[in-house]
DNA sequence: CCTACCGATCGGTAGG
DNA sequence: CCTACCGATCGGTAGG
């Protein structure tokens, strides 16, 4: 019974602790990833849990940062391999939906979620999410903009980031799984491919 | 002091309530409206409050039912005096992203936070919420069978209906208040009407 | 509609 | 990493 383990023991437990938070906070939002439910699902004690991150607000954004790394290794980083443009805008879309139907995560996206459950709120929760989402907002308009096609690119944009909440509402409300086709249809007709 | 009021006087406190629980439930969420919160703000003990319904869980279900009964008046009453088809399908669309970008509630669009809080958890409140944004899918799945065009109805559904939570996205995370004519514009596109 | 109260849980701290 | 504890708040009840 040794309370001091090695820093890798303790790096381990922080992100047993992070990945159980996001399992959480996907079903019943940040809010909902209290530190004593934690500490009860772990098998710790409350203080030994937030120990690792001093407070609740601190163990939120850490949580963010994991699901926007997720979302950069899924989404973000394989679509990279595709040519500038037209290419890579339709692999970011593909991959953004697929992901949102199935981010491994039992409560659906936790952007997404986190989006609308801290948009009415001031904070640097608030401040971390709207900034991750605005930097996903400007890679499509990067694609976007070197796509040729008859189509303004704003105009664009609004609708393409619209289907990923949209196909997340479909999975979690109705259980539709077809909407991830639905979306990836959807992009293409937006930049005006028939596909 | 009578601790004792008429029934109409008792249905105006239920209202003010009610009302009161919206505007919090819309910045913080229906979690984020606890009856303590709600007596401090309305200046009653919180047995008064939880006279009015009983048990929190009622009272959420009336804030809903209220929501739900404003955006009947607001959208779907008003594009009732059109023609069945593209036009009343094209007011409902262009009520519901004016009544999304201004809802008369200080967080936004309570139906469309109330989707993403619940759509992870069980019980009434779920399935009334699932069951009022199912009943408007089908009418405007109704309206859109209705308009001619060359194009898939439940894939032009779902393309309509992401872009209402759209506009919320856009006008509570960034301030963007040109969402709605950018969804009026879309959803004219998915029918084929370049208008 | 009130006061007074219940057990449970909240985030967090002291001290080891 | 723990136990033990803090004041505040949670939903709800008893009784009037």
């Amino acid at each position: 019974m040794s309370p001091r383990r090695s820093v890798a023991e303790a790096r381990h437990t922080r992100d047993t602790i992070i990945t159980t938070a996001i399992d959480i906070a996907s079903l019943d939002g940040l809010e909902g990833v209290t530190i004593g439910r934690l500490a009860g699902e772990l098998g710790m004690s409350k203080s030994g849990v937030l120990g690792h991150f001093g407070t609740k607000e601190t163990l939120q954004l850490a949580a963010i940062r994991l699901v926007v790394d997720q979302f950069t290794t899924h989404v973000v980083e394989p679509a990279l391999d595709h040519a500038p443009g037209e290419d890579r805008l339709l692999a970011l879309c593909d991959n953004w939906f697929d992901y949102v139907t199935d981010p491994g995560l039992p409560g659906g996206c936790l952007m997404t979620a986190a989006a609308v459950e801290f948009d009415g709120r001031a904070g640097d929760v608030r401040d971390v999410v709207a900034e991750a989402w605005a930097r996903w907002d400007d890679l499509l308009r990067k694609e976007l903009g070197r796509t040729p096609g008859d189509f303004d690119v704003d105009q664009a944009l609004f609708e393409i980031v619209a289907f990923g909440p949209a196909v997340n509402r479909a999975v979690q409300l109705f259980g539709d799984r077809s909407a991830a086709g639905r979306a990836k249809r959807a992009a293409r007709r937006v930049i005006g491919r028939t596909g």
